[in-house]
RNA sequence: UCCUCAGUAGCUCAAUGGUAGAGCAUUCGGCUGUUAACCGAAGGGUUGUAGGUUCGAGUCCUACCUGAGGAGCCA
């Protein structure tokens, strides 16, 4: 029995003759020599079929190879400098399971192509060597993630998808017609709910999918994508910073650990990774508008910042930057107020270095009960709905807080990519659900 | 929702208002060490859609469709 290896541990079997089953990423050929590159998802393995060292029938069938045919290859695994990857494999036999007609050949060929031709290809495109080392730094960061909270007293508890109503009445909700009684919405954010479990459980992360209908169309937006949020009990602002800031140091340094090759395939700039150290700069919101100002940004005391404003805040740093105490205005209803400035929400962003922006958002959440009610009120938000969200300031409130990471977000800064819609699947966009 | 840009061969792109072209892909031929292989040949088009201006429109004008980037909003 020949035994099957995949492509990434072929330097252990040199010498050996295995069998590898994949599929034809390219195809070289002279009359006489043909070099059929296999991928099997774990690497790539160039393959040798002389003319004259094996049967005429099975030479035949490797030069007419189409790219994306499926097959399985037994063959000798050699050491060979001048393979890319260093290894090489000098066929023997090759069974091809579907042979991709010329007739309608494999649209993504190793030219170039554009945006909207991938995209409609997306299903496609992840078998190119770019999505592999994007997708896989994304695997490492979703990892990193759980395993941070799953070694520092974190318990995951999901929090359900559909809601009967928002998280903050502000942003748009995709309402789904199935349940009798009430509307129901894809969640935006499970954080009403971690408060509730954070109580039960003390420290608590959620991790899925957030569905947003915003009309947004920018590099950065999503309409569905990966939220983790941790909460915590008898936490304060100052906690729920020290947790964002170590993550953050963990995630870049378990990429830099384990995903060297993908960041190298990206091109990525990994002195700039090795500089994401604590402790990152630390600054106020009121800080942050007199910078910008003093940088020409047309940022007013009370304004959110833009897009733009985000690039300059972060231009000189070499690490994230922490910005926090927000005006309460522009701030979800049940941020806490600073005990010393009541106008400012002890709310904390924070913004990933090189223009990519805000990944982290979170903060101290109101504890009291009065001052809760009355914002659910400010806010005109209807209170009957969140009659179990109050309840939990009626038995044995506590200060807590905690934030939202987005996935995607993160990957796309790690990865130093252009724009958020590689570092998922099946990226979900303003004007974009296929495939 | 608004602003800007783009749409020509399967793909990436050319073409002063005057005969619609190249590279890649595909097919055929050549090549025993190729590295997005190379060399030769062939096939491949209602120029996003509908109107308009003009002797003549891929090119100019209007509307619409599709896509991209950005604004607002957000992770």
């Amino acid at each position: 029995m020949i035994p099957r290896i995949s492509i990434s541990e072929a330097g252990c079997h040199a010498g050996e003759t295995v069998q590898i089953a994949g599929w034809l990423y390219n195809l070289r050929r002279s009359g006489k020599i043909a070099f059929p590159i296999l991928r099997d998802g774990s690497g790539l393995m160039q393959c040798v079929a002389v003319k004259s060292g094996m049967p005429e029938e099975l030479f035949e069938t490797v030069k007419n190879l189409t790219q994306e045919s499926s097959l399985i290859v037994t063959g000798k695994v050699r050491a060979e400098q001048r393979a890319p990857g260093g290894y090489e494999m000098d066929v023997e036999s090759v069974e091809v399971l579907q042979r991709v007609p010329e007739s309608d050949p494999y649209p993504i060929t190793p030219k170039e192509h554009g945006t909207e031709f991938l995209m409609d290809h997306r299903h496609l495109w992840l078998r190119s060597q770019r999505q592999h080392a994007v997708i896989r730094v994304r695997h490492e960061v979703i990892k990193a993630v759980r395993d941070y909270f799953d070694s520092h007293g974190f318990t995951l508890v999901d929090t359900p998808i559909f809601t009967p109503a928002a998280c903050e009445g502000t942003t748009t909700l995709f309402e789904v017609d199935y349940f009798d009684d009430n509307k129901a919405y894809l969640t935006q954010s499970g954080q009403l709910y971690n408060e509730a479990t954070a109580m039960a459980f003390g420290k608590v992360y959620c991790f899925g999918p957030t569905f947003r209908a915003e009309k947004s169309k920018t590099r950065r937006h999503l309409t569905e994508f990966w939220m983790v949020e941790p909460e915590m009990a008898y936490a304060t602002l100052e906690d729920v910073k020290r947790v964002a800031e170590e993550l953050i140091v963990f995630i870049v340094g378990r990429v830099l650990e384990n995903r060297r090759e993908e960041l190298k395939r990206l091109e990525r700039d990994t002195a700039k990774l090795e500089a994401i150290q604590a402790p990152f700069p630390r600054m106020s919101y009121d800080d942050a508008v007199k910078l910008l100002q003093s940088k020409g940004s047309e940022i007013q005391w009370g304004g959110d910042f833009g897009g733009t404003d985000e690039t300059i805040l972060t231009e000189d740093q070499q690490r994230c930057i922490m910005v926090d105490r927000f005006p309460t205005a522009i701030k979800a209803f049940y941020f806490e107020p600073d005990p010393d400035r009541p106008e400012l929400a002890l709310g904390v962003d924070v913004l990933a270095p090189e223009g990519y922006g805000e990944i982290i958002g979170g903060g101290q959440r109101i504890h009291n009960i009065e001052l809760l009610l009355q914002r659910i009120e400010e806010h005109k938000l209807p209170k009957e709905a969140f009659d179990w969200y109050i309840d939990l300031r009626k038995y044995g409130s506590v200060p807590h807080g905690g934030f939202g990471m987005g996935i995607e977000r993160c990957v796309a800064w790690i990865c130093g990519l252009e724009h958020i819609r590689e570092t998922i699947a099946f990226p979900r966009m303003l004007y974009r659900l296929r495939p």
